[in-house]
DNA sequence: TATTGTTATACTCTATAACTATA
DNA sequence: TATAGTTATAGAGTATAACAATA
């Protein structure tokens, strides 16, 4: 059983490669950049500090990102009242255009080979997907 | 029906995201490094021009990159007999280890996860894999 | 003193344009 | 001429170290 997930664990990690390479989109957002703004829209107004470790990345590194996405009127930067060091980030409501635009683009790139696959190999997919997002879940807490 | 398969789309690419941040190295080597010594595995030795149009890259930033793949002894470049302008690239045994080796850490990150489901969710996704690798499969022809 | 964020500097990876060598 | 690859140069995005301001 334990042999088993293993397994199962190497030929799920390869068709998620293969289905990220499918949708990724080369352009636009860097991917620290789209998580950043997704991060934002879900789980609201943050600092920049739990941005960047939330995100993975240096301190200076997120204030540089950040600058970059303020540039661009996607995030919005404000001073917290209650503490005069600290910078709260928010997502703007070009930032939100911007993300639901793109997840429709990488959902539309993968609405075509999906519309290939046969009734059953839909259901199949369908029938996994929450156990997928309860396995994709575990990391976001 | 379209409506569904749309909608799912969706869904799956929300998931493919999350599973992929779940596995994903950030060291080591690069992604367009890590895809392509993954190429040249699958597909065997091959030019450097139909390299950089497989990985999405320029010609200039595939010499760069097999460059330092070659001087990591990752990767072997040979003369081509046939054409003096080109050159063969063909993986090394060192770089065929170095991606068993990031297969087994990447699947080694999900097999937690994996291991915390319980077994009607692991059957559920044991029994979608091979539709997702169809899916999956569709672009690399 | 510790924490929040910025600035200075350097490295990696990428691109476009201009070049060399072979077909 | 066209094609395969390299070199020159510049821009994005990242990191570490040193700094300023506030708690």
């Amino acid at each position: 059983m334990d042999q088993n997930r293993t397994d199962l664990a190497a030929r799920l990690d390869d068709v998620v490669v293969g289905l990220r390479q499918l949708t990724s989109t080369r352009a636009d957002l860097s991917l620290t950049a789209a998580a950043t703004l997704a991060t934002l829209q879900r789980c609201g107004p943050a600092r920049l500090t739990e941005l960047a470790s939330t995100e993975g990345v240096s301190q200076p590194s997120m204030t540089a990102l950040i600058a970059r996405l303020a540039g661009q009127g996607l995030v919005d930067r404000a001073a917290d009242p209650r503490d005069g060091r600290a910078v709260v980030l928010s997502l703007t409501d070009a930032g939100a255009d911007l993300l639901t635009r793109r997840r429709t683009e990488r959902a539309a790139r993968l609405a075509g080979p999906l519309a290939d696959l046969d009734d059953a190999d839909v259901e199949r997919i369908e029938a996994a997907l929450p156990a997928l997002s309860r396995l994709a879940g575990v990391l976001q807490h």
